[in-house]
DNA sequence: AAAAACCCTTGATCCGAATCAAGAAAAGCT
DNA sequence: AGCTTTTCTTGATTCGGATCAAGGGTTTTT
């Protein structure tokens, strides 16, 4: 339980919490682990929870007639996800899985939804929802007007954010897909990105030399 | 006034209101006709009010570093718009522009505050909020998956929901740069889902006879 | 009514990235 | 460890749609 209320402590979300909201969050936490490529929900299941993640990664993805895999969003710890049952349908609109060995919390509806009594958690939760609009807002620009090299430097920014050098433990193709293209692509575009100093990426360690 | 009610009355967010919310959104609602082309707010503007479009369109878009323009929804009367100040940061994250004459009601912060006090009156704003993010995951998904074709029959499915036939009052233009497209390729499809007899688009008047 | 500005179309060309293919390397399994 | 499966890389080819260019049509302005 120690980790849990650290967690919520650091979580983006929840640090601006009163410790009274985050004791009763921490209440209402129900652990759930996830082995590498385990499913969490799929689109269209009806949901009556939202997570957090603790740690690992969770990719939310939504397939395309053609079976075509489109990535909206790669969930890092301390992050809020599928907030979207809570209101409207109760239907997930994308999948959820872990892209490594995670785990999640999960926060049952109804209980979540007596918190959201208090205002000033509530607000709180307002404030995530609101940053998940900018960042989807964000991601339609960078779909429709920025290239593959763009694409793939503001992924490592918001996936490791202030970091020139760090250790990933996403495969390429898991990254190739965050990023809307393909493995090829992305092994090509790696290799332009060592010849010109940009970026190198050696077995699990990525170090940024220069991103524009 | 009674026009505002009316609005107010079929709007899809506040349909399901009681009519004393309806009647307290009414008052702290002020008028603001746009001409075509007008600006109402830019991106990086700092907000105090939030919108409610009456008549017309409003173009919501990004700009891009090399000044392309990047749509991220055309807004239809009875939508709520430029919610996301309302929490986090108060800029907004896209510029607003008329693409014909228009009209919308301002909502200012600090009232539409105190109406979120109301637990029914917040449920319908978050009902609409969550809509919104569905609409953008839907829209990351088909800017990634689908074609020029299938994103301009998602678009008029949306602006003009269940109809066959209708005449539109914007620019081939503007409906190129709402599907992330150019004037030249949507000229290029028209003719060809002419052929195809899938659509028909004279004048102003667009007939749609097959959309798969 | 003329001029200017913008919109729309059609053609030619170009380009970024997808697809197809196949071998090499790494990871997972028994 | 040895086998299998998946991932990664590199090459050749293709493709959807952007760009460039230019003529014709419409609005808007004066």
């Amino acid at each position: 339980m120690t980790d849990l209320t650290a967690l919520i402590s650091q979580s983006e979300f929840f640090r601006s919490l009163e410790t009274r909201h985050r004791r009763q969050l921490a209440e209402i936490c129900l652990p759930r682990p996830l082995k590498k490529r385990e499913f969490l929900f799929l689109e269209g299941d009806r949901g009556m929870a939202l997570f957090l993640c603790a740690y690992g990664a969770i990719r939310l993805h939504k397939q395309s007639p053609d079976g075509q895999e489109v990535v909206i969003k790669v969930i890092r710890p301390g992050e809020l996800f599928a907030e979207v049952i809570l209101f409207e349908q109760d239907t997930y609109p994308v999948s959820a899985v872990a892209l490594e060995a995670s785990l999640v919390y999960m926060l049952p509806k109804m209980q979540f939804d007596c918190l959201l009594q208090e205002s000033e958690f509530r607000n709180d939760f307002m404030n995530s929802l609101m940053k998940k609009m900018r960042y989807l807002t964000e991601q339609v620009q960078y779909l429709t007007a920025y290239d593959v090299e763009a694409r793939l430097f503001r992924f490592l920014r918001n996936q490791y954010p202030g970091k020139r050098t760090f250790k990933i433990r996403l495969s390429k193709k898991d990254v190739a897909a965050a990023i809307a293209t393909t493995p090829e692509t992305l092994s090509r575009l790696l290799l332009r990105l060592k010849k010109e100093r940009k970026l190198l990426w050696e077995g699990k360690q990525i170090e940024i030399l220069k991103s524009d």
